[in-house]
DNA sequence: ATTTGGGTTGCAACTCAGTTGCAAAATGCT
DNA sequence: AGCATTTTGCAACTGAGTTGCAACCCAAAT
């Protein structure tokens, strides 16, 4: 993504393009993968944690990025692929390597449809997988790029 | 469950009977889903929350109480039903709701068997549903038990 | 019954991610 | 340029979770 798309996709989502979102989008952009706060102000060291966070959240209320919640650490936010501007449609499940701590977007995983018991309204799924992601499993089993 | 019920309970996973603990497990038992650490320092104000981390932590390590990650908040503990006292084996889906705040159980809702991209090795399942629970949907809607 | 030792407890202090207030800087509008 | 609004960095605060430590409790040994 490069800066044009960057200021494309906040203008499209109602968010005013400045220095720190673009960075900010960017790097979520590049990860490729879900990042917690912490990631990213590793990945950014020229913008305070603060502007981060606030970076985020206005991410969030224009419904640019999801939030996921992997397992225990923190929540990590995500570049939202959905097609809408206003919904978020790309719910997916995810997975979360125990060894590398990084999670990853399984986008082939159909999300089961949620069946709740009676009286219940489900309005959002999460479905985690926890285990062992390829690159930590098979340095050895399996052959691929380490 | 009764204080007997409870000293079986804990000899039964290695873990010694302290006023502490058996008040814990009572109060988990009694709460009938899952309670968070602040939860549960609310309910029993008699202990520490230092005394509280660390007997959820005997808990888990003896396998007596399910960690779960509901969305947001924090962690809950919930009393494990596995009828193995070694292993985890009674893995259900959890529906939070996002009026009232609590987390409950659902054991009728069969958790799909996780299928994870070839290279990735899957060890447990999280599958939350959100949404809105009967007591805070049905107060005029659905006439049961207020 | 007293001693001894290991586990358990309460307290206080600490950590650390997340969050907020505020003043300075940047941006946009006229 | 002048003014209003938004964004930013800093620093301080918050609150859950965690830990060190000394006091405590209970069971086994004397």
């Amino acid at each position: 993504m490069d800066t044009n798309d960057s200021l494309l996709l906040l203008a499209r989502h109602g968010v005013k393009p400045t220095a720190n979102r673009i960075l900010v989008l960017k790097a979520l952009d590049e990860a490729r993968r879900p990042l917690s706060m912490t990631e990213l102000e590793d990945e950014i060291e020229t913008i305070d944690k603060s502007g981060i966070f606030r970076t985020l959240k206005a991410f969030v209320d224009a419904h640019l990025v999801h939030v996921i919640e992997d397992g225990g650490d923190s929540v990590r936010y995500e570049l939202c692929h959905s097609h809408h501007d206003e919904v978020d449609d790309d719910q997916h499940a995810h997975f979360y390597c125990q060894s590398c701590h990084k999670t990853f977007c399984l986008d082939d995983t159909a999300l089961p449809r949620p069946q709740v018991p009676r009286g219940f309204t489900a309005t959002s799924v999460n479905y985690l997988i926890k285990g062992v992601c390829p690159d930590c499993t098979g340095h050895d089993a399996s052959r691929r790029g380490s």
